[in-house]
RNA sequence: GGGCCUGUAGCUCAAUGGUUAGAGCAGGGCGCUCAUAACGCCUUGGUUGGGGGUUCGAGUCCCUCCGGGCCUACCA
């Protein structure tokens, strides 16, 4: 039994999040999750809302609330729906916790010890009416270089010249309009990653087995031009952790906080602590998932994200953890996703643009979603969700393929045979090549699950339902009981059996239909099915079992029209 | 500008440099009647974006051109 310890991205306080966002990090790490857990790892899966930054305080404004009542209230939100989509979160937590303000402050405070701080003085703008430092993109004036009028302080959108704040023409803040700006001198804390380059180099060297997509992000900021910068982690702004230096002040730094990407990633530590608070439990508890000196050393960590994510995971977070000097887990794999477009575009959070999390439970059920998702991930590169595509996949791989298996083979044994499973007959040439062909294509299966190769695995085990109907077909139970009821009653209690195994092997994928499937064979056996020929006469002769309702609903043309509608223009 | 990814059937995607480039969906045909008009079998679709090169052999490696995308460090 291995101890697997998975984290997903975390997401965003400001908004709700997109379906591009889901299937990015916290979906396929909900996915892995499930398969450790069903084949008997101990798992600790740990995501958060990643409440700190500049968007958060000017949503919170925005609300007209305070930004601690508006990030208090967005994480309730966001846990409700990762709640709806079924996400197995071991604990949902929040990186404005204190735990992680207490461990980011410790982190702080022992790489200064270590002398990978240093602090520095530069030029920010600030705007009076604002009463707050910009950051570079939320200044807005005319591009130097080609007259845009909306350029952005950090890059004209239009003619892509990288620009400083102080190039721009007429420049005001985004916030407020206001011009009423200054440019003002203000110290703050770099984290010397040059100083740790080397380190870092090596370590991302020793990653072979990882997606090109991670070690060509690490490998491009590590050599691109200098080298691996240097990179500023605190902020002039209210909402954040203090800058201390571990439980002491750091003078000539009050009033400030760390950068969110400072301490976004030790929210995953930060989190497995408040997991521990939650259940009463001490700190060895959380500690032996991190720290390889109190019983991590057997821990194997994996990281999922979407590909924005990745230079933060693989040198920033890294610089926190080796430059700390402190026995901490690092990421063993770093499984990295593309983006999901919409109809043609991108999904947009800023300009509501795509289905949301909320909107999509609102018209179907998280299966539908899960399913199209994840046996669409965007793994080698972008993929796009039409509604064509995903009313096609769902009728046919759910309704069709599996939720029709359930029905036909559950309808077909209570007419002949009553709500038990019979106990005639047994099991011959056909069922033993059955029995040989699920043996092959789980063993398949469980690869690409333990590979993180998420449509592959979706595509195996959509394989693996298929087989079912092609038994069915070739075995003819219908025909067979008019000659030999006996032999008829063996093809169904192994059919029956059958939905137990799929059930099992789907749950990661489709939980709500697979829990669905346990009640109807009035099983709680989830026993991996390991050894398909013990699996599939687990459900005994003379077990009671129920017809349930149809497992998956068809989309209809009408309403696939509807949605595309529905949800083509901007969210407001 | 620089770096990286990507381009394969109408659509969504596969193919450690090695038989005749494969699946699913859609399309066509046949079968079955247990089932949500569901299922099964057979089948039509390809100058692998264009061009050049390396190799006994290239979808795969190299060069070049064209198209799509991401990143480029103060949004997160």
């Amino acid at each position: 039994m291995a101890r697997i310890l998975i984290t997903s991205a975390i997401p965003y306080i400001n908004g709700i999040k997109h379906l591009g966002n889901l299937v990015g990090s916290q979906l396929p790490a909900d996915l892995f999750a499930r398969f450790c857990r069903a084949r008997g790892d101990e798992v600790m899966f740990i995501c958060a809302t990643d409440e700190h930054g500049t968007p958060a305080e000017l949503a919170a404004a925005k609300a007209g609330k305070p930004v601690e009542d508006y990030c208090a209230e967005m994480h309730e939100v966001q846990k409700e729906l990762a709640a709806g989509f079924r996400l197995s979160f071991d604990h949902f937590g929040r990186s404005s916790s204190q735990r992680n303000h207490r461990l980011t402050q410790h982190f702080a405070g022992v790489l200064a010890d270590n002398g990978l701080i240093r602090e520095v003085s530069e030029k920010q703008v600030y705007s009076i009416d604002d009463k707050r430092f910009l950051p570079d993109r939320y200044i807005e004036g005319t591009c130097p270089n080609c007259g845009y009028t909306s350029a952005r302080g950090d890059q004209c959108d239009n003619c892509t010249k990288q620009l400083d704040p102080t190039d721009l023409i007429n420049p005001h803040s985004t916030v407020s309009g206001s011009t009423n700006l200054e440019v003002r001198e203000t110290k703050h804390l770099y984290l010397m990653q040059r100083t740790l380059r080397d380190k870092l180099e090596a370590w991302i060297d020793s990653k072979t087995d990882w997606p090109i997509l991670t070690t060509s992000i690490a490998k491009k900021w590590l050599n691109d031009g200098d080298g691996l910068q240097d990179r500023g982690i605190t902020r002039d702004l209210y909402w954040g952790i203090p800058v201390k230096h571990g439980d002491q002040p750091w003078p000539g730094m009050e009033g400030k906080v760390f950068y969110v990407w400072f301490d976004a990633p030790i929210e995953y530590i930060a989190g497995t602590a408040e997991w521990a608070d939650a259940h009463g439990l001490d700190n060895a508890a959380w500690e032996r998932w991190w720290r390889t000196d109190k019983g991590a050393s057997d821990v194997t960590y994996y990281q999922f994200m979407g590909k924005d994510n990745v230079p933060f995971h693989t040198l920033s977070f890294p610089a926190t953890i080796l430059g700390s000097g402190e026995p901490w887990k690092l990421v063993d794999y770093l499984k990295s996703f593309n983006y999901l477009n919409y109809d043609g575009g991108q999904f947009s959070t800023s300009r509501g643009r795509g289905v949301f999390m909320d909107q999509a439970l609102s018209i179907l059920p998280s299966d539908y979603w899960r399913w199209w998702l994840l046996s669409h991930a965007p793994e080698s590169s972008d993929a796009e969700f039409t509604w064509e595509n995903f009313q096609a996949s769902v009728n046919k791989d759910l309704a069709d393929v599996l939720g029709n298996l359930v029905s036909r083979v559950t309808k077909f044994a209570r007419a002949k045979f009553g709500e038990t499973i019979p106990s005639g007959g047994s099991f011959g040439a056909q069922e033993t090549a059955l029995i040989a062909d699920l043996g092959a294509r789980i063993k398949d299966y469980e690869g690409h699950m333990a590979a993180m190769e998420v449509r592959k695995a979706a595509a195996e085990l959509r394989g693996i339902w298929v087989v079912g109907n092609e038994y069915l077909q070739s075995a003819a139970p219908w025909t067979v009981v008019k000659t030999d009821p006996d032999q008829a009653q063996a093809m169904i209690r192994l059919a029956i059996n059958l939905i137990r195994i799929y059930a099992i092997l789907s749950e990661p994928f489709i939980p709500d239909a697979s829990a669905t499937m346990m009640s109807a064979l009035n099983s709680t056996d989830w026993t991996w099915p390991t050894t398909v020929s013990e699996a599939i006469r687990a459900l005994a002769p003379g077990h009671a079992f129920a017809v349930p309702e149809n497992l998956f609903r068809k989309i209809t043309d009408e309403e696939r029209a509807e949605w595309q509608v529905k949800f083509s223009g901007i969210r407001t």
